[in-house]
DNA sequence: GTCTATACACCGATAGAC
DNA sequence: GTCTATCGGTGTATAGAC
């Protein structure tokens, strides 16, 4: 065990723009082209500054994922917080979200541990901002529980992200609808009840 | 563009052996481990040898998609034509499916075209087998299309797997729970109506 | 703080012997 | 059909000048 080398500071320009540089690899080209010379290149700067801002390469990538993450549950707290419709907190929180980069995260997680514990702590924590979200907004209980409702409508918008990026679309349409549908009404009385409250829209 | 060079046949032992390699590191290690040396290693031959039977390192990739996809379907023909329950299709189809390496042959699929061709019609195909054998399992129309049921419950599964791996649960049983009451009575008539099957049960 | 230069490992792919 | 040997490229990471 070598003895730590000098290192540049946390939290300023150069470093937040050396995450920066990682987010739009990891985006744009996957984790496979996620390397310190590529993200020197993105920057502007030379490769060895990448290893004067971070230890090693699985560094930066988890603090790139503790930077998004920390921002996606400020935002979701935030979005929570302000009295909004489940359905804008669906379009904020999830559908807006950058699903494809969270994909790079959750695949290079099985292979950095210290991001796997990352990975798990902010997923959990999503979850249950989201499913406290549900069960605030629906007073009754609908037919699905709300933890249930948001793995699958978040699973689903990892799915449908991933899958237009490669060109596929059948389900989509159908599968956003029944989304919508159930944050519309999540307790489920569509049947009878709810016929009251359709009208009032015309 | 060179002239092709002599190549060993497709569907030989050591072909098959080769693929077999490939699908075991991608399982265990991601695509990232993924390397013509690596393979040979898994194989008990040496490098040079799996540019004998593939032009290219894609070439094996897209190959060993290839074979999977066709078992797959195959298998999932098999089932479906079988006349079981809507429950056992989905262990046999879904659950049991190896979605982790299907997750890798996805990533992939972002930078080799040829592979992102193959994973578009195996999708397309392996959906719609499903819609159907749904679509035959409900007469009645329930209050979720076919199309997105099976999106919504074949996402779910590749997330439960792909968390599972990571070491995340919650969310899961409750989201199993839903899946299966939708696929006993993908109908939906458990406001009313169903309330005489429920009973049948006791 | 940012640079040039470099060590060393491993990658894909090829040449050519046996 | 399978091998040894090798090329050129790129990866992480380090040494040390300015």
């Amino acid at each position: 065990m070598a003895i730590a080398r000098r290192m540049g500071p946390a939290g300023s320009a150069v470093w937040h723009s050396m995450l920066d540089g990682a987010e739009d690899v990891l985006r744009e080209e996957g984790y496979g082209a996620l390397t310190s010379r590529r993200v020197a290149e993105c920057v502007g700067v030379k490769q060895r500054l990448i290893y004067y801002y971070f230890e090693t390469m699985d560094d930066l990538i988890v603090e790139t994922f503790r930077r998004l993450a920390a921002r996606d549950l400020e935002r979701m707290t935030a979005t929570i917080a302000g009295g909004h419709s489940l359905h804008e907190i669906w379009v904020s929180c999830v559908d807006t979200a950058d699903t494809r980069l969270t994909a790079e995260f959750i695949a290079l997680a099985n292979r950095i541990e210290a991001l796997r514990v990352e990975v798990v702590a902010y997923t959990q924590n999503a979850r249950r901002l989201l499913s406290e979200a549900l069960v605030k907004a629906s007073s009754a209980t609908g037919a699905v529980p709300p933890e249930a409702a948001v793995f699958l409508a978040t699973s689903a918008a990892i799915a449908l992200h991933r899958e237009a990026a490669l060109g596929i679309s059948s389900g989509h349409l159908e599968t956003l609808r029944v989304i919508e549908a159930y944050l519309a009404d999540p307790a489920g009385q569509r049947a009878a009840p709810a016929e009251l409250d359709k009208d009032r829209d015309r």
